[in-house]
DNA sequence: TTTATTGCAAAACCTTTGCATGTAT
DNA sequence: ATACATGCAAAGGTTTTGCAATAAA
């Protein structure tokens, strides 16, 4: 790979990966790239690997399941898991958010609360546990779609 | 099955599985008594499973995944999908309610909190979603496992 | 050159389904 | 008698892993 060589600053998170102690490569790079050209926030596995394969630069699925184990890890994912059982991963922007999804159409739309993330923290306190972590998703049906299936 | 005609109320949910319009079988209210039964709250369909092995009452996976299927949608019983990906149910209290989980020990505690549902409703209407569900899940360590790690 | 990374195929998981057998009504 | 439920085994879908080939450092 000589992409870090001839075009130092073509990928973007090249230095992010090298500081993480992980090699530069090309799969690596290409799948982080696809987060930021995709017009979707949140990716499954299976998107990134389906996004690839339309450019024509074909990654294994397991290069791309230990990649984004990777990128979460080190942070710069962020991974959630619905109800289906899929998990979808996001650019990490640190602002951390919650999920507002369309069980018709499978919009996502972020939203924070702080009122929420407060209380969340009363509750576990309450209850002797050291929040580390929490998942809130809210399903419901986007106004398109609530309108046609009203139709 | 001469359950219904020799003990009418030893199964305290005959009525209810025959209300569905469902056949009263060995296995469904066998499958319905490990829940009664079970110190913990939430089980899996394998923990049913498990637990109907050890009553020398074996159910095939199949049926125990079919039962806790129509229970739920019949709303005898509420499942919930953590992050690891497997699924859990519970009776039907009727009373909504959220979980706190231990990912040291597993425990896991439910709790309400009328404020933050209030806001969720909020939230998805400001954005126009009619809010049909939601699932919000605490992660932390009890205080026991806190102290554990601590040491 | 040395060590990490990739890709493939196989396995691991949890869950669902087809089908012949068995059971409630 | 009839329709429904069960059990087994096979298949589904997502994610993980072993290992030989390959690429980065």
């Amino acid at each position: 790979m000589l992409y870090y060589i001839t075009m130092e600053h073509k990928y973007p998170f090249e230095n992010e990966i090298r500081n993480l102690g992980l090699k530069v490569t090309g799969p690596r790079l290409k799948i982080l790239s696809i987060f930021e050209e995709s017009k979707s926030r949140h990716l499954s596995a299976e998107d990134v690997y389906q996004a690839l394969k339309t450019n024509s630069s074909d990654v294994g699925m397991a290069t791309i399941y230990r990649a984004l184990a990777n990128f979460e890890k080190a942070g710069i994912l962020v991974k959630s898991t619905f109800e289906d059982g899929k998990a979808v991963f996001e650019i990490n922007e640190g602002k951390h958010h919650d999920h507002l999804i369309c069980i018709e159409c499978g919009e996502v739309v972020c939203f924070v609360d702080e009122e929420i993330e407060r209380r969340q923290k009363k509750i576990a306190s309450k209850r002797g546990f050291t929040l580390k972590n929490h998942s809130l998703v809210l399903y419901g049906s986007c106004q398109q779609c609530e309108s046609k299936l009203g139709t």
